[in-house]
DNA sequence: GAAGAATGTTGGACTTGATTCAAATTTGTC
DNA sequence: GACAAATTTGAATCAAGTCCAACATTCTTC
């Protein structure tokens, strides 16, 4: 029986669950420290069982730090706007500063976050790595066969740019303000670093 | 009582737990999975108890990652070996190739646990960050005030540059290949990525 | 070299994240 | 309403990591 949404009722409770979980969840480590807040505390608080957590997010860090069910298809998109002709280097920049847009909301709690709890900081890392992967995958039908030390490359340094300003940033200054970085960096990296 | 070494009992006993520790670990690992070793079982084959292995190692993947205890001086006496007059981007070149030179002979084994062990691959990440830790301090002191951001780049661009050679090489290339590489990127890196 | 201080080691109890599984519940379909 | 498929659940279990008080070893001092 589908609704004006397009989704049975099945897959709406799940979404449901899946927003009831992430919110208890940033609403209790909000508070505490992430470390301090238990499984047990946010499935209660979630109103569903510990095991059922489980079914949704592969680990605890992953409650703070997956991204929305939306999101993965929206990168996508993201990367195949991009023009046919577009320089790599410059599609590589807009799908980054895309990327960032897509949770600007999120991004301000989840760097405090970061800063307090090195356990969250860590794996946040292993996220970074799951969109390059797409991104690499992505790349690889544009890369002429031949160039996949350039491809990869490219890639990675993209990576290390948007790092940097997101590094340089601070929550306190603002969505802008880490685009603005952003161009920098990626400008700066464009350049390379041979010349003075 | 100080023998040839110039250290005492305890210091030297310390350092050979800890190395009977690292050796259990690694042979164990070597022939079953990183998760299907227990901590009890390295304990044991190091003939330790498991409280006594957290007092060398913060936690069981420290125990294959952590380097050796001399390393960390090594890296900064890599550092202060470049000359002041040295470009940054070369500089950073030279480090990093050093860096991984201090454990070449260990690399093989470890890129080969991390293909397998996804738990290693993730928190290896955690280490690059230590030794780029230090590495901005060291920089720090180099980097005229206002180019902040430049030299965080820079410092990044090179972990991008060494992290791109290292995710194409393979361990039965051989070290030399690795270096090769790796040359190859922070070439291509310094160069930039605006112009074809 | 004996006594005492400092440093390490140990076992055991405990917390918590994560896995497994069969039974119970809910949703979709005819 | 009845049956099949997908979800949820509690309970049992495992392993990583912490804490702590008792014990052992090394270092220092006289």
């Amino acid at each position: 029986m589908a609704n004006e949404t397009g989704m049975g009722l099945r897959e709406r409770k799940k979404l449901a669950t899946w927003q009831a979980i992430r919110d208890a969840a940033l609403r209790l480590i909000d508070r505490r420290d992430f470390d301090a807040v238990s499984l047990d505390e946010i499935a209660e608080a979630a109103g569903v069982s510990r095991t059922t957590l489980f079914n949704y997010f592969a680990s605890k860090e992953a409650i703070v730090l997956d991204p929305a069910p939306q999101d993965p298809q929206l990168w996508r998109s993201l990367m195949d706007a991009r023009p046919e002709r577009e320089t790599l280097w410059a599609s590589l920049q807009a799908v980054h500063l895309g990327y960032v847009s897509t949770f600007s909301d999120r991004l301000v709690l989840q760097k405090r976050l970061k800063t307090v709890s090195p356990t969250l900081a860590a794996s946040t890392r292993e996220h970074a790595a799951r969109f390059k992967r797409e991104l690499r995958d992505w790349i690889a039908d544009r890369a002429p066969s031949g160039s996949e030390v350039y491809a990869e490359l490219a890639v990675n340094t993209a990576g290390a740019a948007m790092a940097t300003a997101y590094t340089l940033w601070s929550p306190d200054d603002g969505f802008d303000r880490l685009m603005e970085l952003a161009r920098t960096c990626f400008e700066q990296a464009g350049r390379g670093f041979t010349a003075p």
